[in-house]
RNA sequence: UGGCCUAUGGUGUAAUUGGCAACACUACUGAUUUUGGUUCAGUCAUUCUAGGUUCGAGUCCUAGUAGGCCAACCA
């Protein structure tokens, strides 16, 4: 259990203090509060992974609560798409809630509200509340219907309810105080007249419940214990304590609302406002691009479960400002995939490479282990003839002693089969090099035994037969934006820093056992990266996503000799 | 002429509550390697500033500084 060592974040400190003050762990229940409006992001698995990480940590039921309050914005699309990524995450929710299944407990709270001298209805336009409400620097102004009569102030709100009024033509307020430092706390709506069809509870209301007034007593009502959110809720702290105030029960847990920093990703945006700019503009593809920085991009682009669950331990949770770097969401995805990825060859920009010592017509078929770093893997067989393809880039006709590839009259090993030299470059007109000649070492095979088999050549390359290998398409993806911060700096806007080679497609030869891949298999192409198979694919037309690239210390050397 | 919050390596998070600043990533060295992958070993800090309390301060006190949030009938 290296789990017991870990050290606990602020929040796990709350409770422990809250348990060891006498709180019941039986007690301990805590909840997941999407708003269904749109697609859940790498910000929004932090979240869901403290809060169900809670969960399995106290043995604690957490609930999938979809803050369903606004019918304008709202779709029962979006509730499908967040439970199919939280429970691709892996993550269990005890029960499946909507503040919509509340909004009649919620009303009679109103209505209780209202006799307690607590709410009242105003029936000034938006323009004329918004006027009144005053300044951070300055105190706001009562409005006048503010000291209406109980029995008015249950009329008219009976009346919105019942239809009677106009969208906008009244609100019900929270009556708290107009002065206040706290401007969440300058008589806040409760309700406002929308006459519009909601997902779930259809027309059955036209008025509709606020955030603030919804949220904490959904909390109560579901007896939640721990309601963690984001920071900038820290203002609201007042306010949801406020109206727990009006409605709890002395025998009844009162839930505390706990706030953290949310988690910022480097070179991405994850605002719903910024993300639904890319989609529109053609940026991307759709909410899934594997470009996206959304759940439904990254699982699209191959990420796994696992990655993003130990990418979200790591980076844990606290109170200050933070940028987390890319590279550590790109680690986890290597460290998960490097154990479960099968490797296999492919060859993403081929140059022909011809064995001529190598009798034409022959073939053999090799054997090579399936993932090096998982013995139960096991192995394949791989064909191997005259005729192969290997990258572009892995042959230069001269080069220094860095160069760890082929190079005229240089030797090096083709991964699980022979050992070669190349003797010649064929080139076209244009000078441009389009063939590789060169010589092979039959008694060099991998696995053989021979003394010629175990001898150390510097360089390992990929590759695949030519007359067997089979067509591919991959997506090759990079970050989407060029700094590392988009979307902080003062003056420019976020989309000058979109990288325009963010996506370059490229037809690749694969080894002929990749033809019965399966849309989100997962493989790791060997010396380039890990690749996952694209819904678009089909047996006849195969469609390959980059999830990440290998580690590349070749390109680092490359770049400072530049 | 407001209120609230936050400051620890390049990044993110810790620090047994006043007792040797730790872990991970990145970067850089080196070893191993039939993936320039993996693995292994190593290197990288005046804890925002200035004072103060104390045998001892990242932690407590005072004064600054910097950054963030708050004026939807959004959540």
């Amino acid at each position: 259990m290296s789990e017991a060592s870990r050290s606990l974040n602020f929040i796990e400190h709350i409770i422990e203090d809250d348990l060891s003050a006498g709180f019941p762990k039986k007690q301990l229940r805590f909840r997941f509060p999407p708003e269904p409006n749109g697609y859940l992001h790498i910000g929004h698995a932090s979240s869901i992974c403290l809060n169900f990480g809670l969960g399995l940590r106290y043995d604690a039921p957490v609930n999938l609560r979809f803050d369903d309050t606004n019918p304008a914005k709202e779709e029962s699309e979006y509730v499908e798409a967040i439970k199919r990524d939280v429970e691709w995450l892996g993550f269990q929710w005890a029960e499946e809630r909507y503040a919509s299944d509340y909004f009649q407990q919620l009303y009679d709270w109103a209505e209780q509200l209202i006799r307690d001298g607590k709410a009242y209805v105003d029936s000034q336009t938006s323009e004329e509340i918004a006027a009144q409400k005053g300044t951070p620097t300055e105190a706001g102004t009562e409005s006048p219907f503010r000291n209406r009569s109980v029995s008015e102030n249950l009329e008219l709100f009976r009346g919105m309810k019942e239809g009677k009024f106009a969208q906008g033509e009244h609100v019900l307020r929270a009556r708290i105080d107009m002065a206040s430092p706290n401007m969440l706390l300058r008589d806040p709506v409760m309700y406002r007249i929308l006459h519009r069809a909601h997902h779930r509870t259809n027309t059955d209301w036209c008025i509709y419940p606020l955030y603030d007034w919804t949220h904490g007593e959904s909390d109560y009502i579901e007896q939640v214990s721990h309601s963690l959110c984001t920071l900038e809720f820290k203002p609201h702290r007042p306010l949801y304590d406020w109206f727990l105030d009006c409605v709890t029960e002395p025998d009844k847990l009162r839930p505390k609302q706990r706030e953290f920093a949310r988690r910022n990703l480097s070179h991405t945006v994850v605002s719903k406002r910024k993300l639904l700019e890319l989609v529109t503009g053609g940026h991307v593809s759709g909410w899934d691009d594997p470009r996206m920085p959304t759940i439904s991009g990254l699982r699209r682009r191959g990420c796994t479960p696992e990655a993003i669950r130990n990418f979200a331990d790591t980076i844990g949770i606290a109170k200050r400002e933070n940028v987390v770097d890319v590279a550590l969401l790109d680690f986890h995805m290597r460290e998960h995939l490097n154990k479960v990825a099968p490797r296999v060859m492919a060859v993403l920009d081929p140059i022909k490479l011809v064995i001529t010592n190598y009798p034409e017509g022959q073939e053999e078929w090799l054997e090579t282990e399936n993932n090096p770093e998982d013995p139960e893997a096991g192995t394949r067989e791989i064909p191997f003839s005259r005729e192969l393809y290997i990258e572009q880039e892995d042959f230069r006709e001269e080069a220094n002693r860095k160069f760890f590839r082929l190079k005229l009259g240089g030797e090096v090993r083709l991964k699980s089969g022979y050992i070669i030299k190349a003797e010649r470059a064929v080139k076209d007109d244009k000078g441009r090099v389009v063939e590789v000649h060169c010589t092979y070492d039959p008694k060099s095979r991998s696995g053989s035994g021979t003394e010629e088999s175990m001898r150390k050549v510097k360089g390992t390359l990929h590759w695949v037969s030519a007359s067997h290998a089979i067509p591919a398409e991959v997506r090759l993806y990079d970050r989407l934006f060029t700094d590392p911060t988009p979307d902080q700096h003062k003056d420019r806007d976020f989309m000058e820093f979109i990288n325009p080679d963010s996506l370059e497609v490229v037809q690749a030869w694969l080894e002929p056992g990749l033809e019965t891949a399966q849309p989100s298999d997962r493989f790791q192409f060997q010396r380039l990266g890990y690749f996952c198979v694209d819904p678009d694919s089909t047996p006849a037309n195969l469609v390959f996503n980059r999830t990440v690239t290998l580690r590349d210390t070749w390109a680092k050397i490359e770049q400072k000799e530049a």
